[in-house]
DNA sequence: TTATAGATTGCCT
DNA sequence: GGCAATCTATAAT
């Protein structure tokens, strides 16, 4: 079925400010279930949240904001609701929203999405060759890196951008999804603090990332 | 100025 | 399941 999706994105009403001026274990949750919208030129794509990690500020020996404010991380210092994007590995980027008010440290990670809307447009910034598959559609989106390579999205564009607005290249909506059953463990590819259970996912969701 | 570890991925055995 | 690729922020010298 080619031009219809199984959301209608005139119906995903944008997130407050405030629903991200919380701790980021109760954003993280709030998350799930929830719409991640990209604009990119004329290029739309948007998937559903399906597996986040919270990150806790200065207490969290895993956050970038561990050690304190620096150029890099001075977005989790920041106001919530705004796009943290770091660079990784020499190759990949990922993208946090920040929490809390301003000068309180924390955020939330985006692990995977299940693609809604532009896969094919996902799948060409992917370098995914072919047409998409039922089991190359998990290629897209799920893992960190790849979510945000799918939608084009980098540091020197899309650091620090209001998340609030769909003025916003990359912004955040409720379509009105049922909220979904959670499940908690730890989070992934960290050797500091990994004990915490601050990795929610949508639980049997398929684009979770981590298994095959 | 130099060294190192890292919120990952994909290819190798 | 193991591990190299690749680069940069930050720590160490």
């Amino acid at each position: 079925m080619r031009g219809r999706s199984q959301f209608d994105l005139q119906r995903v009403l944008p997130l407050s400010v405030k629903f991200y001026d919380r701790d980021p274990r109760r954003v993280a949750r709030g998350l799930l279930g929830k719409v991640l919208v990209r604009q990119s030129g004329r290029e739309r794509m948007a998937g559903r949240i399906v597996e986040v990690e919270a990150y806790l500020g200065t207490d969290d020996a895993a956050a970038h904001s561990a050690a304190g404010l620096t150029p890099r991380n001075r977005v989790l210092f920041g106001p919530p609701g705004r796009s943290y994007v770091y660079f990784i590995y020499g190759n990949y980027y990922c993208l946090n929203v920040s929490c809390l008010p301003d000068r309180v440290a924390g955020g939330v990670l985006f692990r995977a999405l299940e693609p809604l809307a532009g896969l094919e447009v996902m799948a060409r910034n992917r370098g995914l060759r072919g047409e998409v598959t039922e089991r190359s559609k998990r290629l897209l989106t799920t893992g960190p890196g790849r979510l945000c390579e799918a939608l084009a999205i980098t540091r020197a564009r899309d650091n620090d951008v209001d998340m609030t607005s769909p003025k916003s290249g990359v912004w955040i909506g409720d379509d009105g999804y049922r909220r979904p059953r959670i499940v908690v463990t730890q989070r992934i590819g960290i050797t500091k603090a990994a004990e915490h259970p601050l990795r929610y996912i949508i639980a049997g969701n398929q684009f979770v990332s981590g298994r095959s």
